[in-house]
DNA sequence: TATACGCTGTAACAAAAGCTACAGAATTGG
DNA sequence: CCAATTCTGTAGCTTTTGTTACAGCGTATA
């Protein structure tokens, strides 16, 4: 019914039956392209040198409604101009036999991604890779009910990558013995997202107070430690299902792997060909008779 | 006099001490940012499920004078933007001599999931979601070093979905008693991806042997489990990193929670509620009257 | 020169946007 | 648990915006 139309396209083709008051309009209108429009009619009038009504008439001969109506149109291509190459994924082949449902899905997924990307702070991203870098410093992780398999999974590529990392207990109730370990060289990475989770909470603060660093993944909304946490990622997490995604953080997470592991690379290698070796002996399931 | 603010650096420095309805606005703001605060105070109160006087609180919060100081902002950046499309997505490389690594891993990941998606079958897809909302059958799952996080992630929502979930336990010595449980009722979902490990593959024999059902998430080479496996899904893993992504398989993962969610959402319902019940957990949210 | 006609601005007005004050709700701290 | 504090929405208000009606102006044509 209505598609997008391209202001400047019809502009163009109306051309000729433009009024010199009509052209006024539509040189300011040109000249910052799709932006000038979505100034309000009095300032566009005024930039014009026109009255109000002469802005309405250009709007109503290229075929709006009214003036809103232009603006909006103008605001969809200022939308679809500044959107990142990177989101250009959106589009799907339509021959597929996807239920209505995966696709909402998987497009849900890609606007988090970008959208989280277009959040984070390179100086964030680049200050955690340090401190995840530097080896003096000793890794805590752990997360929620859900953000635990998170953990867990960053957990697993930087033990292997450095020393000193530790995955915290499932359960709170011996987490102090953790804290005992955490000072000022202590680095506590947190995932919490929404129904955020007290004892997280508590944990950050009694880390914090250790004097460690604490290193926080959460969503749009931001968990409560936010307030506390020294570096924060925010992700974009929601979906059409009843529960979130945390696609968006694994993003970061990966990110953040090879971003250590390329910085020190030689150190890294020894602790893998090494790790490899020791998998390689350990055999112990055996096929049943 | 009047220097250019950028918003969304405001929003970034102050992020800390932004109330939850500030978030939402500027979750609002930053999802199709710029351009989505040119719409009216009105239209942005709305798409953020708060009032309107809240979106002017943010607005005062971060510098300005009030919602359309806000607006011009914008206004201008947008306009920036859309001047120099080449330096838009570039403040990664020009902050801190940074190399574009994280740039090309995002891009990566996305031609991952975009291929992943095109090469799952939606057949495959639906038939694995029907086998998972089969009460009647027991669901085992396991995956390998790195994978497990995967099973973990899986393993923790479909166990709250539905009952007859287990997550096998990391030591390959203690599976042969799980195998006891493994008959033609069973379903055993693997995860495999390179450096394919024997211990799995040995797995899935036995459990074929008894008669489960197998479902393999593996990479795009395919585990050698795959000729045995009932359904397959591939997905794409490489990414430029010394470790490879596994994100593509949670997109499959979670589009398959949420599918089995909605599938049989009366049965669900009831276990998450009651789940809710026995979690006391922070509510932040309140629902949209 | 008269007059018809399109172009444009002025002025008045309805609609909406933006803002303020206040009170109820939620959260925090004791 | 209650008091203090913070957060947030409602209702009403002012300002601005978008619109309409109309009248003046200029030009073209008879």
């Amino acid at each position: 019914m209505k598609q997008p139309r391209i202001v400047k396209d019809l502009i163009q083709d109306q051309t000729a039956s433009l009024t010199p008051a009509d052209r006024q309009v539509s040189d300011v209108l040109l000249r910052d392209y799709p932006v000038a429009g979505l100034k309000s009619i009095t300032k566009i009038a005024d930039a014009a040198g026109v009255s109000t009504p002469t802005v309405i008439r250009l709007a109503r001969k290229l075929g709006f409604e009214g003036f809103p109506e232009l603006q909006d149109a103008l605001r969809d291509e200022a939308s679809a101009r500044i959107k990142q190459p990177i989101r250009k994924h959106e589009r799907w082949p339509e021959e597929r036999g996807d239920s209505p449902r995966f696709r909402d899905f998987a497009e849900a997924v890609f606007d988090n991604l970008s959208a989280t990307i277009d959040r984070l702070d390179p100086a964030t991203f680049d200050k955690i890779a340090r401190v995840l870098n530097d080896r003096r410093r000793r890794i805590f992780l752990t997360g929620g009910r859900i953000t635990r398999s998170n953990a867990d999974y960053f957990y697993n590529h930087l033990q292997i990558i450095r020393p000193g990392v530790t995955l915290l207990s499932q359960s709170p109730n011996v987490w102090p013995q953790y804290l005992l370990d955490m000072n000022g060289r202590a680095v506590l990475i947190l995932f919490d997202v929404r129904r955020y989770e007290r004892d997280l909470a508590r944990l950050a603060q009694l880390a914090k107070d250790r004097g460690a660093v604490i290193i926080l993944f959460t969503d749009q909304w931001g968990s409560p430690i936010s307030k506390i946490a020294d570096h924060v990622v925010n992700a974009m997490i929601e979906v059409p299902s009843s529960w979130d995604s945390t696609i968006a953080i694994n993003l970061i997470i990966e990110a953040l792997i090879a971003e250590v592991q390329s910085r020190r690379w030689d150190a890294a290698k020894d602790r893998i060909e090494a790790l490899e070796d020791m998998f390689k002996s350990t055999r112990i399931f055996r096929k049943k008779p």
